[in-house]
DNA sequence: GCCCCGTATGTAAGCGCTTACATTTTGGTT
DNA sequence: AACCAAAATGTAAGCGCTTACATACGGGGC
């Protein structure tokens, strides 16, 4: 079939009979425009059906009202809501947002990330820290500003938007410590590519240390953020001659397996077995018992994110980094120790 | 900072000693180069660190390399599998995916087509058929091709790849009813905006039909997708001086929350209520007792689709709809009406 | 009525790429 | 060695917009 071509702005500017510049400036809303002649080309795009060419703005006026993220997964909800709540600041203030995901591969993560500023991105929102300096260099060779998200480091040349992974991992674990717990399991994602989990573990660690109570040497198993190696990994902690009596898990899909693992072998959480999460997603209320987990703003961080990225490139020039409290949300999968 | 300007394409020739049109022939792979020269401006792009600009790339050929998908949510998991496969194919064949989402609401889904298609979106995936006849119009006006996925008619204008809502709603009704069950109750999402809910209850009210029976009244309530709204319409069902003896829910998200209430309210499933689902995502086999459901085939719908919308790129004409089987996943949430 | 200045509008030069068309090169034939 | 078609490369005209700068306009102060 064929096609009249789309109207251009020349056609607007010739309809309303002014120039093209009085037109580029009613849609850009940059001011010094009459109402009367404002209402002319408005008139004029309404008859058209004028819609602006996104490569020619992009070229002209190098921007492209793009900003993009890459994020480790798509597949579980962890980053969904936080995403959500991103994007939708990003929509109030004209920003498309471009979402990649990266698997947990540095490799894949680099490619994205020179992939999405090759199309045009404006800014751009990462996941975590831990990564090559090379490509902080490229970004800032292409004065590309970033916010890293879900994460936090006191100090950073960078600006992070996100919450103490070690911290909140520190405080749930002395709940569980307090509960009388004195032999730990731990349930992970892989560390090799995630900052977030290696800080986890650490605080842990730290709770321990800090608690001073003698406990038996601690159990961690990494696995991949799925229901069924949560469960796996669960497995392999009961395999121990002396297993857990609580299993922290620094992630609640993770949590999730491991309590369906926990009811298949007939043990009761928590009073056989407490578990515990970390993210509370929307899933963590659905099973029976409902997750004992960390609570993490997702959404105050996805606005926090978009904000500070929109201040960036607004003002060129770097924004503070911002700390997000997590708290405990205390359900059903943590109890006290089973005295024996 | 200040910042030496980004290498362009000139920049490139005049290093590799050739001309500007040979070095865009390298770029897009359109053949006619020697090795020799192809081997020159390949270094001199390395060395340059040069990287196309989008804008001027989209401006000059009239095509972005992107293609925009708009999805009713990405709240729940639903789509994500097939949006998952979707957008692995695309960047299979170097096209970029842009995700909107339009919360079930079809003005802001006119308004993300519009805002995509304005981004330059070269194609379009769309779920569902029910959208005004202008939104179809003015694809055409502007040659955008699309697919309408997770649905499917026959003999259509338009491009479907998915699969028979209501023939997948029938069959597992039959079943329900090949079971004993006499007495259905039905939880769909909200069917205002939704033709996939609408296609099922349809399918469950003609396998009932077909099936000679003598039923009770069919009791259908709507619902949003979330595990809240799924456990207050089986309250609702419950309510009922009849309740009855077997949910049928056009959702698995409706599902496992309504199994969830099930459990609380101390109904064993499925001997005293029977609850099947619709679209097998992960978390239906997260639950105690593990939900049967009809399975969609998301990935597969995902590829097919990514590979008619680049079909269609490519030739410039329509590409033939495609039907996805679905089958039934026998779990453990379906069983005999209980004799009383 | 004249001058001046601030504001509204117009002019036109690119932005960095693709591609139709023109030109040159290549290498096989005669 | 001359010729020719096919293949490789070059030339240059846009693509549709933004924006720096130039110009026109309009109204208050004298």
């Amino acid at each position: 079939m064929s096609h009249t071509p789309l109207p251009t702005l020349q056609d607007v500017a010739d309809l309303a009979a002014v120039s093209t510049a009085t037109v580029s400036r009613c849609l850009n809303k940059s001011g010094h425009v009459t109402e009367k002649t404002r209402l002319k080309v408005q008139q004029a795009i309404q008859t058209l059906g004028y819609s602006p060419n996104f490569g020619a703005q992009a070229l002209a006026a190098k921007r492209t009202n793009t900003i993009g993220a890459i994020i480790p997964t798509m597949e579980n909800a962890i980053f969904a809501r936080g995403m959500q709540a991103f994007q939708e600041t990003l929509a109030e203030n004209g920003i498309t947002l471009i979402i990649a995901s990266c698997s947990y591969r540095p490799e894949l993560e680099e490619e994205q990330i020179r992939s999405l500023v090759a199309r045009g991105a404006d800014a751009l929102l990462l996941i975590g820290q831990s990564r090559p300096d090379a490509t902080y260099q490229f970004l800032a060779r292409r004065n590309i500003p970033y916010v890293l998200a879900w994460a936090h480091k006191k100090d950073s040349e960078h600006c992070y938007i996100g919450f103490d992974n070690q911290a909140a991992a520190q405080t749930i674990t002395r709940q569980v410590l307090e509960l009388g717990h004195r032999n730990l399991g731990v349930i992970v994602g892989l560390t090799q590519n995630n900052d977030r989990a290696r800080d986890r573990i650490t605080g842990i660690e730290h709770a321990i240390a800090d608690h001073g109570a003698k406990t038996a040497p601690l159990q961690v198993i990494e696995a991949e953020y799925t229901f069924q190696e949560g469960a796996k990994a669960l497995d392999q902690l009961l395999a121990n001659p002396t297993p857990p009596t609580a299993v922290i898990c620094g992630n609640d899909v993770l949590a999730v397996g491991a309590v369906k693992r926990a009811k298949q072998l007939g043990l009761a959480v928590p009073e056989d077995l407490s578990i515990t999460g970390f993210a509370d997603i929307k899933v963590s209320e659905l099973i029976d018992p409902e997750l004992t987990t960390v609570h993490v703003p997702h959404r105050e961080m996805g606005i926090a994110a978009a904000k500070s990225l929109i201040a960036m490139l607004k003002t060129q020039t770097p924004v503070e980094s911002h700390l997000l409290e997590t708290r405990i949300v205390n359900r059903q999968s943590l109890g006290p120790v089973k005295p024996h």
